[in-house]
DNA sequence: AATGAATGAGTTTTCATTCAT
DNA sequence: TATGAATGAAAACTCATTCAT
């Protein structure tokens, strides 16, 4: 008896079958080539090529094109939404919750570009596979609660102004962090430096964490915002 | 009276053979179809029909597409950096001058998405078209030494701390602008709200002014950034 | 009775699916439009119209363009040399063995046409697409050894001279053949005749012959060659 | 008075309007690009380019891309008909006249690839431009003629055979040369070498006129030619 | 579930030729 | 005579998707 596959099942010969398995190949390999080359710009024989199977499986398991990058994006929001949740911010002392909060945010887009590159893709596409997803939507009021409790903690303790709206902190501590990866090569070219070193990424770490909490900072005197 | 053909005009009133003109005109449209679509995404078909023109002009005066985008981002980053020196900051005393630059360049991203959504194609490519122009590359110094000038200035009068670098001064200036802007669909989607009103554009505003103005303030107590 | 689809027949009746008469439809039809047209004015179009299938197949099953090319060579190289193998020279005595070979390489010219115009049409590409080809590389030693043995026995045995080298030798025969239906048109034009009839074609056949057996006989007074 | 243009014309200052010298350079540039990739491969961009002037000017002066084929046809045609005629071989003895011809023929294909390569592309078109180019078919005769008295010559002498037709001559002698010419690169890639040394050259034209020569011999005893 | 063949509709780019100056 | 702009038609090649097995 030649090749058992696994135990013994009716199957033919030829292995390799675990439905399973393949759906996850082809949403990483999708997750990756829509990184690198957009929506647009990615091709579904690559994909099926990264993940090692054949191109007619991302119909059989996602649809479409569309749907692929739909569940790609499921995919990454959920994994920001999730770690951002076991943060327990509630634990601690509003600034280094703060602090906490920003430094996560920044890491995780240092170590996911490809959250990144999906997010630009999905605004040039005006969001459109994000409201049509149940799942993306329903992961975000936690977000939002989290910092609104953090805010309201700090300014209970002194340590934080009262005049903050928790959408645009969170924008941001987003944007800070988001600009520089997103932009990166741009702002590297034309300042003429290399933005994309241990060093510069750390110091930028640094820069958006400190820029955070000062502007957080209650102040004596308040500067007129026009 | 239908057209007269040789009246003693600044401009022919038949506009054919205009070459100056059609090559605006592929400009443009390319700037905004470039913008809609992404690099990948974008037809020189639709260019060419946008502008009005034949499409093998595109190749007759560009070259190739990827020549078109270059020729697209020089322009709109031309553009920017005009307006940048324009600002005369050096006349301001340093908060007021920062103030004018943060706002401008919030103003500027509001009223040129197509700058975002050109910036972030570029930045797929690994700014593979701002490397390869020297025109984009020459225009940048003015930019970082007007921030470090402001910066200096407001240390100086004591206004502003005096440990930040302008490189990264000028990323969370742009970054907390940009970032709103270029994922306005999907944050409008995940906090469900609509963040393209006038109203919530104009308050993103003031909190982003407000934002920098108080991270520039020197602080009496130094937060312990790490 | 209309075409029962699923009798026990060798072939089944409905052609689709057949991926390797597909491949041959294909690879005869471009070696007839290569032939006709040459490399630079053969559309992948006609080939694929004159195959009967879809154009994209060509893509699918050659690569590209240059690759279906050289796959025509590979084919038509491989026939003239197949054959050339089982006209068992060694079989024969020189002089009749020689006669055989100029005769069947002026017969197989006559009745390959196409393989003429390859010919002339991967010259004018410096032969680029038989370097490329290991499988054309492999297949031409035993012609030379061939000719070599033949020309040493007929050597041994007195009938032909002892200073002809076989690579010069088949250049010779092959060439005496060759031209006469490379430039038959020309030919015809400049000379003011038709050399496209079975009369002058076999004419020339004998005439080839000929020449070749006279040059290769020994001579009693040797000529002074330069 | 600024750059006289060779004499006190009234042409405009801007000189370079030589309409003979543009046409020359066109044409030399014509039989260049043809030679190298055929007609259907030509550009005549890269024509006009070559020749350093206006793309237009090739329509100006030649009417179309066939008819500058035709013109290029009888350039390198007429250039090899003359030089045959300043040959002189009736001042020769008949073996040393033959012996000259077949030299001259080798040493002119050898020194003029681009005859080889247009009279390619021509047969590949049927020589539809010799057939339409009365210049062309009138340089012909001269050739036959030539051929005829000098085999006449010879057969009178003695030292050639009787029963060669001038015209499968000439084809034979131009073939022995033009095969190996018009083929070289695949020959040097299927027999693993390189025929396109000048040690090689002058190999095959020893070859060449050595087995022409040897062809033409009376013979004692005839060969059984079928 | 999985594969390779097949396809229709594009997509960039090319090119001979003509137009306007 | 000469030039660069402009064009219509095509050409190679691509790609998301479906079909047959």
């Amino acid at each position: 008896m030649e090749e058992t596959a696994r135990m013994n099942d009716k199957r033919p010969i030829r292995q390799k079958r675990d439905p399973e398995a393949t759906r996850r190949a082809l949403l990483a390999a999708a997750i990756a080539e829509f990184a690198d080359k957009g929506l647009a710009g990615s091709r579904v024989d690559e994909i099926a090529h990264r993940a090692g199977v054949n191109k007619q499986l991302v119909y059989h398991h996602f649809g479409n094109k569309d749907d692929l990058f739909r569940a790609a994006l499921e995919q990454v929001y959920g994994e920001i939404r999730a770690r951002e949740q076991s943060l327990n911010l509630a634990d601690l002392p509003a600034v280094a919750a703060m602090e906490r909060l920003v430094g996560f945010s920044f890491d995780h887009l240092a170590e996911h570009p490809e959250l990144v590159a999906l997010l630009n893709d999905e605004n040039r596409h005006e969001a459109r596979h994000v409201k049509s997803s149940p799942q993306i939507q329903a992961m975000h009021s936690p977000l939002v609660r989290m910092i609104d409790e953090t805010l309201a903690r700090g300014a209970r303790d002194g340590v934080f102004r009262t005049d903050m709206d928790p959408i645009n902190v969170y924008i941001s501590i987003a944007g800070l962090a988001y600009f520089f990866f997103a932009n990166n090569h741009t702002l590297s070219a034309i300042f003429d430096t290399n933005l994309d070193t241990a060093r510069e990424v750390s110091r930028r770490r640094r820069h958006v964490i400190d820029f955070v909490l000062s502007a957080l900072q209650p102040r004596e005197v308040g500067l007129s915002p026009d």
